[in-house]
DNA sequence: GTACTAACGTA
DNA sequence: CGTACGTTAGTACG
C-alpha cells in the first residue's frame, strides 16, 4: 500500500524526535518507584518516552519518522569551547540502563534512529529538517531542548513538553514570538544573551529573556546590538559590554549544524511496517500493559502492516436451506463465531456465523430459525465428525448449552492454540492474532471502499462482522495448526486442552452449592471482630486511623510510635504480617497485635462477603476457569476465585464449611468427595531428576519429609523431630522454586551459613536433584524454552539477559516451570479421564472444582464406593511417574469435612 | 472512572 | 534474595 497521506492536497509530515532529551525529561518526570519491572529494572524513561511517542504518532499521523540521539564522544562544540556542558552531573545509572531499552522499542517499531560522532541530536534534527524543507516535507520536532526553537518556521514546528510527559506545547512561529518576544530566527540571539546554564553557557548577568527581547526588538538583530552596544544605558548595558565576548561565543555555539553527513535522507524515513510479535515480547518484558493497549488501539487502524481485511461471501439463506448449505459447504473445517453473553456457568446466544476458510459464509439468528434449520444446526454443531474451529470455545459452549445445543467436533480453538504457542501472553484477542499470523485486519475487505451502505440499521454490518470473525478463525486455525506442529504441541492441544474445554464448561455449569445462612452468620461474626479489633487498635494509639491503609499504618507505626523500621517497599516500609510479627516479638506494642488480627478477620470477611452475592437462585456458585492465563499451564479461577478459599486457619476453614453438597433436579447428592495428589510436585522432581535416593524415599511409603530428613541428618527416622522435619520440608519444596541459601535462611530463621550447610548436606544425599536443576536451566538457556512431560513449552528469553536480576528471575522460572507445568498436565489428563470414566459408567456423580492438585466431586446417592474407585484409578493412572502418583481422598457433607 | 500498589488468600 | 495465580482496599491520576 502506498502511504495514504501522500495525497496531493496533504503534505507529507516528517516527525523528528530528540531521543535523549525526551527520555531524560521522562526520567525526571516519572517517579522510578512507580515505573520498574517486578525484577527491578527501572523503566520510567522508556515508559515516558514510549508514551510520548505513541501520543505523537496518534495525534500527528506522520508519514516519515526518525529519532536522533546524542553520542558520548565530544562534539565540535567542545572543541570551540572546552567548558561546554562542563559541570553537568553524571548521567544516573538508572537512566543509562534504559537507553538500550529505548533502542529496542524503536527497533521493534521499525523507527530509524540516528546518531553521528561529534554531533548532537539537535544537529541531526536541524540537518534533516532543512533537507525536508527542500523536499517539500513539513517537519515536526519533538524535543525537550529549547535550542530547537531556532529551527521553527512556516514548515517546521517544535513540540515541547511542558509538564510531565503528557502535554506538549505546539511551538510554531507565532507561539515562539508570543512566549519569547522574538521571532524564531532571532531565538538563537536571545538565548546567547540569556545563556544556558545546563550547557554551561553563562549569559549576561542581570539580563533575562525580557530585557534581551527588548534589546533585540529595538536594534533588530544581535549584530546591530553589538555594533551599537555603547548606546545601551544602565547596569544592564554595563553588564552586556563586560560579557560581550561570552555572548558572541554563545551565539556561535548554539547554532545548530544543518550539514551533518547522514546515511538517510528524509524521503527514506517513511513509516515502515512494524513487528507485532516483537512489540508483544518487548512490552511483555518491560511489563507495559497500558502502553501496549494504547499502541494497538491508536495505531492499528493506521498501521500499514495490514492493508487487507477478510473477504466474506455472506449468503442469504432461505428458510429451510441450512441443511443443504451445510451439505454443500461444510466439507472441511468451518470457522464458527458466536455473539451473545456468557459467564457464571451459563449464557445466551444472540447470533452465530459459519464460514469456510476459502468460500461462503452464513449468518444465523438462532431465535428466528424454523424448525428444520434449527434441527440441522443442532445436528451439525453436535456432530463430532464435522470439524469446527472457534475462538474461545468455552463461553459459546455454555451459551449454546443453555439453548440445549451441544458443541462437539471442535478441532481448533484458536485462542487455546495461540496460548500453547505463546504461553506468556495474557490475552489472545482475535483481531490481534489475525494481524500477527495472517497479517490482515479483522474487517471486511469490501467495507472501507467508501461505498454507501444500504441502510443505517447496522444489522447488516453486525452480521458481516461476525462472518468476518468466523472466516478469520477458519484461516487462523489452519495457520496455528502448522505453528503448533512445529512446536510439537499438536497432541497437547488435541488430546488435552481442547477436550478439557468441555469438562471445564461442565464444572462451571454445575457450580457448587453454598449454605447462605452459614455465610451470613460468618459475615456477622467476622464483622463483629473487625469492629472490636479496629476499636482496640485505635485505643492503643490514642486516635482513629484507617487500618486498611498501609500508608496510615506506616505513619502510625514508624512516625508516631517510632517502632524500628522494617524492610523497604517501593513507597516506604512494609507492614506485612511477617514484618509486624517480628516487630511484635521485638517491641510488643499492643497495636501490632490488633492490626494483625484485624487484617486476618477483615480478609476473611471480604472473602465471605464476596461469595454471598455470587449464589444463583438454586444456591450454587459458578466460578469461571481460565485456561489461558498461567504461563506454566495451570488453570486459574475468577469471579469468584474458588482456588483460594482459606484452609490454613481454623477460622478460614469455617468458610470451607459453607461449601456443601447440593441437589440438581431430582437428584439429591449425598456428599462431597475431595481427591488430591500427595506431593505431586516433589514426585515430578524425583521423576525428572531420576535421583535414586529421592525415588527410594517415595518408594518406602513412609512420611516423605521424615525419610529425606533422616538421610540428610544421618539419623534413624524416629529421631527426626518436628523441627528437623520442618527444615527439610522447606528445602524439599523450596528447591522447585529456585530457593537460595539466603531465602532458606530467612524462612527457617537460621544464619545463611547454616542454611548453606544444610543445602550442601541435602545435595550430598540427593546429588541427582542438583544435577537436574542445573541441567534444566542450562538446557533452557540453549533452547530458549523449558518443557513439561507433555511437551508444554515456556519461553524464557531472559535467560540470556545481561541484567542479572532478570536473568536470575528467568532461571527460577526455568526451574519451576517444568515441575509446576507437569503437575498441571497430569491433573488435566486426570480430569479428562475421570470425566470420561464417569460418562462410561453412566454415573450421576459430577466433578465440580479443580484446585491445582485437587478435584472436588458431588457424589450421587449410592455411588460413593464406585466413584472413589474410579477417581483413584483415573487420577493415579493419569501418568506413569518413576515416583508413582499417590492419591488421598475424603468425603463429607461440606468441603471442609471432605478435607483429609 | 482507571490504574496501580500492598497485602494476602490458595497450590 | 522461592514459583504460579486473583481479589481487595486504598490511593493517585486524568
Amino acid at each position: 500500500m502506498a502511504t495514504t497521506a501522500a495525497t496531493p492536497d496533504k503534505r507529507e509530515r516528517l516527525l523528528l524526535l530528540d531521543g535523549h532529551s525526551l527520555a531524560y525529561r521522562a526520567f525526571f518526570a516519572l517517579p522510578v518507584e512507580n515505573f520498574s519491572t517486578t525484577d527491578g529494572q527501572p523503566t520510567n524513561a522508556v515508559y515516558g518516552f514510549t508514551s510520548m511517542l505513541i501520543n505523537v504518532l496518534r495525534d500527528e499521523q506522520p508519514t516519515h519518522i526518525a529519532v536522533a540521539f546524542d553520542r558520548s564522544e565530544p562534539t565540535f562544540r567542545h572543541e570551540q569551547y572546552v567548558e561546554y556542558k562542563a559541570g553537568r552531573q553524571k548521567t544516573p545509572d538508572e537512566f543509562r540502563s534504559q537507553v538500550s531499552l529505548i533502542f529496542e522499542v524503536l527497533d521493534a517499531l521499525r523507527i530509524p534512529r540516528m546518531s553521528v560522532a561529534g554531533f548532537e541530536a539537535d544537529d541531526i534534527i536541524a540537518t534533516l529538517s532543512a533537507q525536508a524543507a527542500e523536499a517539500g516535507i513539513d517537519t515536526l520536532i519533538v524535543t525537550g531542548d529549547r535550542d530547537a526553537f531556532q529551527l521553527v518556521n512556516e514548515h517546521v514546528t517544535v513540540l515541547y513538553p511542558v509538564k510531565g510527559v503528557s502535554e506538549l506545547a505546539r511551538m510554531d512561529p507565532a507561539a515562539v514570538e508570543a512566549k519569547y518576544g522574538v521571532p524564531p530566527e532571532r531565538y538563537r540571539e536571545l538565548a546567547a544573551l540569556v545563556g544556558e546554564s545546563s550547557d554551561n553557557l553563562p549569559g549576561v548577568p542581570g539580563v533575562g529573556p525580557k530585557t534581551a527581547a527588548k534589546w533585540l526588538a529595538k536594534y533588530g538583530d544581535l549584530d546591530t546590538l553589538v555594533a551599537r552596544v555603547d548606546e545601551i544605558k544602565g547596569k544592564a548595558g554595563d553588564s552586556l559590554r563586560e560579557h560581550l565576548a561570552g555572548v558572541l561565543r554563545n551565539h556561535q555555539i548554539n547554532k545548530l549544524d544543518t550539514e551533518v553527513g547522514l546515511e538517510l535522507t528524509p524521503p527514506q524515513l517513511s513509516m515502515g511496517q512494524w513487528d507485532r510479535e516483537e512489540i508483544h515480547t518487548l512490552f511483555d518484558s518491560l511489563q507495559f500493559r497500558v502502553l501496549r493497549e494504547r499502541l494497538y488501539s491508536s495505531l492499528s487502524a493506521a498501521e500499514p502492516e495490514a492493508d487487507e481485511g477478510f473477504e466474506v461471501d455472506l449468503e442469504a439463506l432461505e428458510p429451510g436451506a441450512l441443511a443443504g448449505w451445510l451439505e454443500a459447504n461444510a466439507t472441511g473445517r468451518l470457522g464458527l463465531a458466536v455473539t451473545g453473553t456468557w459467564g457464571r456457568g451459563t449464557g445466551e446466544v444472540t447470533a452465530l456465523a459459519l464460514a469456510s476458510p476459502d468460500g461462503p459464509a452464513v449468518h444465523l439468528d438462532p431465535a428466528e430459525l424454523i424448525e428444520d434449520d434449527e434441527r440441522a444446526l443442532a445436528a451439525y454443531l453436535a456432530d463430532p465428525s464435522r470439524p469446527k474451529a472457534i475462538h474461545e470455545a468455552k463461553g459459546p459452549m455454555l451459551a449454546l448449552a443453555a439453548r440445549g445445543l451441544t458443541l462437539d467436533g471442535v478441532t481448533s480453538d484458536t485462542a487455546l492454540a495461540a496460548y500453547l504457542a505463546l504461553p506468556g501472553q495474557r490475552t489472545f484477542d482475535l483481531a490481534d492474532l489475525a494481524l500477527r499470523y495472517l497479517h490482515r485486519e479483522l474487517r471486511n475487505e469490501t467495507e472501507d471502499t467508501g461505498q454507501l451502505t444500504l441502510d443505517g440499521s447496522g444489522e447488516e454490518e453486525a452480521a458481516e462482522a461476525l462472518a468476518v470473525r468466523a472466516r478469520a478463525v477458519a484461516e487462523l486455525a489452519d495457520v496455528l495448526d502448522r505453528d503448533l506442529d512445529k512446536r510439537g504441541a499438536t497432541r497437547l492441544l488435541h488430546e488435552v486442552e481442547l477436550p478439557l474445554v468441555r469438562v471445564l464448561a461442565g464444572m462451571e455449569r454445575a457450580g457448587i452449592a453454598v449454605d447462605a445462612d452459614h455465610l451470613a452468620g460468618l459475615s456477622a461474626s467476622l464483622g463483629g471482630q473487625v469492629k472490636e479489633q479496629e476499636q482496640a487498635a485505635h485505643d492503643a494509639v490514642g486516635h482513629e486511623f484507617n487500618l486498611g491503609s498501609p500508608k496510615q499504618v506506616q505513619q502510625v507505626l514508624f512516625d508516631e510510635l517510632n517502632l524500628p523500621k522494617t524492610k523497604r517497599t517501593k513507597t516506604g516500609y512494609t507492614t506485612d504480617s511477617e514484618a509486624l510479627t517480628t516487630l511484635l516479638e521485638k517491641d510488643g506494642h499492643p497495636v501490632l497485635e490488633h492490626i494483625l488480627r484485624w487484617r486476618e478477620v477483615a480478609k476473611l470477611k471480604s472473602i465471605v462477603d464476596s461469595l454471598i452475592p455470587m449464589a444463583d437462585d438454586a444456591g450454587r456458585i459458578h466460578t469461571t476457569f481460565n485456561q489461558m492465563i498461567a504461563a506454566t499451564g495451570r488453570l486459574s479461577s475468577t469471579d469468584p476465585n474458588l482456588q483460594n478459599i482459606p484452609i490454613r486457619t481454623a477460622e478460614g476453614r469455617q468458610i470451607r464449611e459453607a461449601f456443601i453438597v447440593g441437589r440438581s433436579g431430582e437428584t439429591v447428592y449425598e456428599s462431597l468427595l475431595t481427591a488430591d495428589y500427595s506431593q505431586i510436585e516433589l514426585r515430578i522432581m524425583a521423576h525428572l531428576s531420576e535421583d535414586e535416593a529421592l525415588l527410594e524415599a517415595f518408594g518406602t511409603g513412609a512420611d516423605f519429609h521424615t525419610i529425606t530428613a533422616s538421610r540428610v541428618f544421618g539419623l534413624p527416622p524416629e529421631q527426626i523431630d518436628s523441627e528437623l522435619r520442618a527444615r527439610i520440608k522447606a528445602m524439599n519444596y523450596g528447591l522447585a522454586y529456585g530457593l537460595s541459601a539466603y531465602g532458606l535462611s530467612q524462612q527457617l530463621r537460621i544464619s545463611p551459613d547454616e542454611a548453606r550447610g544444610l543445602m550442601e548436606e541435602y545435595f550430598q544425599q540427593f546429588g541427582g536433584v542438583r544435577d537436574y536443576l542445573q541441567n534444566v536451566v542450562a538446557r533452557a538457556r540453549q533452547d530458549g524454552y523449558t518443557e513439561t512431560i507433555l511437551g508444554r513449552r515456556r519461553y524464557l528469553p531472559d535467560l540470556n539477559s545481561d541484567n542479572r536480576q532478570r536473568r536470575e528471575m528467568a532461571e527460577r522460572m526455568a526451574l519451576n516451570a517444568p515441575i509446576q507445568g507437569s503437575a498441571a498436565d497430569i491433573i488435566k489428563v486426570a480430569s479428562l479421564n475421570v470425566d470420561r470414566a464417569l460418562r462410561d459408567a453412566a454415573l450421576e456423580s459430577r466433578m465440580l472444582l479443580q484446585v491445582h492438585d485437587e478435584l472436588v466431586f458431588e457424589v450421587a446417592p449410592g455411588e460413593l464406593d464406585t466413584l472413589k474407585d474410579l477417581v483413584s484409578t483415573e487420577m493415579a493412572g493419569a501418568y506413569e511417574l518413576r515416583a508413582p502418583l499417590s492419591i488421598s481422598m475424603g468425603t463429607g457433607r461440606t468441603w471442609q469435612e471432605a478435607a483429609h
